[in-house]
DNA sequence: TCGATTTGTTTTAGATTTGAAATATCCATG
DNA sequence: CATGGATATTTCAAATCTAAAACAAATCGA
């Protein structure tokens, strides 16, 4: 039980944080900062059903972002060759270079916030965060 | 950095389910059940803003959480004794016997969460954890 | 005591976020 | 070819959540 808060508390921790220099640096939210994180490693641009597949949200709360990225002009929607359900999205030529710039300074962050740790410390809660996942994942299946 | 995403993985996996769970079974949402949560240790009542700093969200939304749950006759708002600025907040009969009941399935849910793992890693697990925290703690503190 | 600062709460505007319902399209089967 | 089930996206209503502004009350120093 206090395992559980902690990993919380640490989790929301960091995340306020970078969230609060994203706005402060970049003027960008985080959600939107995340979704453009997947897209930057998809140049032929992916569906808005793997993004939230990925992202671990609903569909509806894609569309919402990416409309709001639409607006932005750092995204593009354009319809899927093969099927014309889905609608593929990708970095505008605007979006990648923002990304790119914030993406240097983010992950100078993620080195700062968990400089306190060695490399093997790194190593062993990498190990038992994913076993943590994997336990979690089973519980959480069946019911 | 990867670090840092499988936290963050984990995390908002248990907080999915919990919060699945929390809907399908009693009802309630996650934000209120962890005020709830917070109250039930402190009989007397403590201010907003006390909530809000033990919960790490802002004021303005202890003050939304709260009054749904005063429209639904959970909790209670009274002015203080000593400082008339300061509201104190407490569970009512009917809030404190909800949440006992809340309380004793969502415990058996964090053990089942973690059952894969032996008492030793919880530990290592738990002291890894709060030295990251730390870490993240001083990092985002200067700037 | 007076005024400036601090502290506690609410309000407001904007952005997620979820879950469920609605739409549109695809695909496999008969 | 028609149709029922599966898939992809959007829409909608309700609830959070943040950041910043607005107020109210308390505190502290001159």
């Amino acid at each position: 039980m206090r395992l559980w808060l902690r990993l919380l508390t640490c989790a929301n921790l960091i995340e306020a944080g970078i969230r609060r220099r994203l706005r402060a640096q970049f003027g960008i939210t985080l959600p939107r900062f995340d979704l453009m994180a997947q897209l930057d490693r998809m140049a032929e641009g992916i569906s808005l059903g793997e993004l939230s597949r990925r992202m671990m949200v609903t569909n509806g709360n894609v569309t919402t972002i990416v409309d709001a990225l639409v607006a932005q002009g750092l995204v593009a929607r354009t319809p899927a060759p093969a099927d014309r359900r889905t609608v593929l999205v990708r970095l505008t030529p605007e979006g990648r270079r923002h990304f790119r710039a914030m993406a240097m300074a983010y992950e100078g962050w993620i080195v700062d916030i968990f400089a306190d740790l060695n490399p093997f410390e790194i190593d062993r809660l990498m190990a038992l965060l994913g076993k943590a996942k994997e336990s979690a994942a089973q519980a959480l299946d069946d019911p």
